[in-house]
DNA sequence: CCAAAAGTGTTTGGCGTACACCCATGG
DNA sequence: CCATGGGTGTACGCCAAACACTTTTGG
């Protein structure tokens, strides 16, 4: 009477590293998409809640048990032939991860997202999604800090939304809204000079979760 | 081996009548929750893509078939005793609908959202969900006009805009922006004194989905 | 001392708000 | 002629872009 739907947990794990935007994936060793790269998934089980299905994902298939990655739902696809095998309903989240090492155990990769042409099932899709979603969540959240290692400087945020966002912004006035945006960074009273010249101050994620005012990415 | 789940699809419809910011619900008249508001739905078949569903469901349990409502996917809710009897995962949809008449052969009805404080399940944290949706949708996008007739004046769209956000606008700078963006009104050429006063222009939507620049809400 | 990157001050222009004012109808 | 709502002009203030300038390190 009821049809009954096998429902899937799907990924979309991004990171900022080197240059690149790049999402967390790994390469199919058998049909269907053969040898195509994939997003990390599975079924989720029948007595479990979503986010707790996402987050088993992301620890057993995705290899990041424990890290400090946000998880949030993206979106459901549905459509009867996603997979060529059987129906399957995808429910997509989206993580934001700092640039930890990939699971080789997991057989998991970071892999930059211009490069993902060729992926399995409709998942070039749902990494799209995912990638412009983070683009303006970047706008109006602090989520920002997500991709940055606890302790970090506003230049390597900076950097974060650079590479985001995929245009320059300037230094002086990227500062100047960073520092002054209520909650966004807590100073640990450390500095650093990594980036080499003057030290720059280390900071924490702070409390804020939404951005006021928030952060426009220029648009032409 | 893999665990199969009834997926069902439920509606948030939401409309401008009166003074209030209107949902259609219907009262159920079995346990759970008898007596209890409740949103439309049903269960998506095996071959049914999901925007299918949702839009089968809008016609043949919301009881407006063919009717111009803007639907879209809001949030999947899967937590496992959403539903007392069984696990039932369910994919809400949003739809914004111009104040039509509700049908009484469906059971449905309008009611303000303020009203809806018993709610069956948690339909109430659902529409909540999509009325926030709703919201600020208004503020970056035209459907606003989605809540109108297919003809309306600026002053119709500004008191669509007042009751959704629940704050009054000043008409002036009102009228301004939204004849200044960008194909969000297409003049008509007629007008209308059915508000009183000077005759209004009659405006119809224009193609642009995304406003440039954006209606920001003010906050306080 | 010089290069490099952090951080500050200042100018300027665009945009949103507030509000005075005029226009076109019904009664 | 007045009430009512539609529509326009304008001044002001805030904020963000642009950029000159100072600060603090490494070499």
């Amino acid at each position: 009477m009821v049809p009954l739907i096998p429902v899937s947990v799907d990924l979309v794990v991004l990171t900022v590293r080197g240059q690149a935007l790049s999402a967390l994936v790994w390469r199919r060793d058998n049909p269907p998409y053969e040898g195509h790269w994939a997003l990390s998934g599975g079924f989720i089980q029948l007595d479990e809640d979503l986010p707790a299905a996402a987050a088993r994902v992301l620890a057993e298939r995705a290899g990041l048990p424990g890290a400090p990655v946000h998880l949030e739902q993206l979106q459901t696809y549905g459509y009867p032939d996603r997979d060529p095998r059987r129906r399957v309903l995808s429910v997509a989240y989206l993580g934001l991860a700092p640039d930890l090492p990939a699971s080789t155990e997991a057989h998991m990769s970071w892999q930059p997202v211009e490069e993902l042409t060729a992926m399995a099932f409709d998942h070039r899709r749902i990494m799209m999604d995912g990638v412009e979603r983070a683009r303006s969540k970047l706008e109006y959240t602090s989520l920002g800090a997500a991709f940055c290692p606890p302790e970090f400087t506003v230049a390597e945020l900076r950097r974060v939304y650079e590479i985001v966002w995929g245009r320059l912004l300037d230094p002086r006035n990227f500062h100047r809204k960073v520092t002054n945006a209520e909650g966004f960074l807590i100073p640990t009273g450390r500095t650093t000079t990594r980036d080499g010249g003057r030290p720059a101050k280390l900071y924490r994620r702070g409390p804020a979760e939404n951005l006021h005012p928030p952060m426009l990415r220029p648009r032409d």
